[in-house]
RNA sequence: GGGCGUGUGCCUGAGCGGCCAAAAGGGACGGACUGUAAAUCCGUUGGCUUAUGCCUACGCAGGUUCGAAUCCUGCCGCGCCCA
């Protein structure tokens, strides 16, 4: 009886631990997962979000897609809605000093947050807890804070990546910057988590609960590291600023086209980290020999928008993009665009004016210098002249470059 | 609090008082070639309904000049050093 018990835990430790950066530490994770399994008891899996940026995409996917295996192991996901500190504003390495957000964006951030999360994780109470850590910062007072503070040198704070290079760099660290990690872990203490996942960017945060844990008399958490996502650039880690992401919300044509267009060497890591393959099949479709690469990356698209959608939205994807994109052809389902009969006078419309009135450049100079390249096809006919007047009949297709297409109506 | 330095377009980063809508690189966008891959090549990259034109821009506010991103004054931000 024990050993198959103790076999559960092995298979349950190998699957935690598919690709994942690091843990600390597996030993301790295993221990754990034992003790819990004997006590009959979920362990509680931390997970922090930030309530400014509820725009999820395929990086907070993998660590979500984690703490989903954790679910489905029996286990509790603790969400916590870092309210607190966005409302005080973090500064942290932005020009700009990040606009404070009041209660309520808070709350329609995390709104848009969970209806998006609710893609990947199992949102059945026994399974997930939402917590907002308001509940405990917003009562301590200063004293309470200093006390927090002692627990901390700044030696140890300097250590950490982004500080020590902003201040190499001659950045600005402001002082309440240091009470972040001290915030992040007092969460871990107040939620007694058991384990917290994040990305690589969070170990030092996520370490520093470990030690208030222990100065409060808890077993500390088990950190587990995710790597972090790279965007679709191949380059820079996934950003929404960054415009190289692939959002969860985006459609399923989006997902897919965005997926296509990365480049080759990035498949590997994409394939561990963003879809349910076993090891061999993915070794299989990465191998040039065995895989050509197209049809791999055509693969890992469908794997990618099959899990934020279904199985029927992702063939439909892999065939308007083939549709589109390998034959050259108009898609399926062109969108239509009204534009505001103001515009048309005696029947014509400027080319320009009409480019930028559906929204396919942003300004009128934009639009110029696109007819000017020779990227805009109007009711299927190249035009290069700026100039020219357009009649809008029969719901003609505006096309500019390979991507943006629309019918045209007038209202 | 004092001294020195710094602040340029999406980013990095040049910039002599006129030739600066501002070099160069990156990124982005468009085009060619492709597998919306990589590599490569070409073009574009402040706004304005057509422009040898106008407007807005070089931290902010003033000033000196026929003329300022470039000089002066004050303010603000950032950094370093001193206290």
């Amino acid at each position: 009886m024990t050993d198959s018990v103790h076999d559960n835990i092995t298979t349950a430790v190998q699957t935690l631990r598919m690709g994942v950066d690091h843990i600390y530490s597996e030993k301790e994770l295993q221990h754990r997962l034992m003790k819990a399994s004997k006590e009959g008891r979920q362990l509680r899996i931390k997970l922090g979000m930030d309530p400014t940026a509820p725009d999820l995409h395929l990086g907070h996917a993998v660590v979500l897609r984690k703490l989903r295996q954790f679910q489905d192991l029996g286990h509790r996901a603790v969400l916590i809605i870092g309210d607190f500190t966005a409302m005080i504003g973090d500064p942290t390495g932005k020009k700009k000093t990040r606009p404070v957000l009041s209660a309520q964006q808070v709350e329609e951030n995390a709104a848009t947050y969970f209806a998006q999360a609710g893609k990947i994780l199992d949102t059945s109470s026994e399974k997930l807890e939402i917590r907002r850590n308001s509940e405990w910062l917003a009562a301590m007072n200063f004293a309470d804070a200093l006390r927090l503070a002692q627990q901390m040198t700044v030696a140890r704070m300097l250590e950490r990546d982004t500080f020590s290079e902003r201040y190499k760099a001659g950045e600005a660290i402001y002082i309440h910057e240091f009470m972040y990690p001290l915030m992040q872990g007092w969460d871990s203490v107040m939620i007694k988590a058991d384990v917290e996942l994040g990305g690589t960017d969070q170990t030092f945060n996520n370490l520093v609960g470990r030690d208030l844990q222990v100065g409060q008399g808890q077993e500390p958490q088990i950190v587990l590291i995710m790597p972090i996502l790279c965007g679709t650039d191949g380059v820079q880690k996934m950003g929404k600023s960054l415009g190289n992401y692939v959002g969860v919300a985006e459609p399923p044509q989006e997902q897919f086209g965005k997926v296509m267009s990365i480049p080759d060497s990035l498949m590997k890591q994409w394939f561990e980290l963003c879809t349910p393959l076993p090891p061999a099949e993915i070794a299989r479709l990465t191998d040039g020999q065995q895989t050509h690469p197209r049809q791999a990356k055509e693969e890992l698209a469908r794997c990618i928008v099959r899990q934020f959608y279904s199985d029927a939205d992702a063939q439909a994807a892999a065939d308007d993009f083939r549709r589109r994109f390998t034959e050259g052809q108009l898609p399926q389902e062109i969108a239509v665009q009204e534009i505001d009969p103001e515009l048309v006078k005696e029947g014509q419309v400027g080319l320009l004016a009409l480019i930028k009135a559906v929204g396919f450049a942003a300004s009128t100079s934009e639009a110029r210098r696109l007819v000017e390249s020779g990227a805009v096809s109007f009711d299927g006919k190249k035009i290069s002249d700026p100039r020219i007047q357009v009649v809008i009949s029969n719901s003609p297709i505006l096309q500019v470059g390979k991507r943006r297409v629309c019918k045209v109506t007038t209202r």
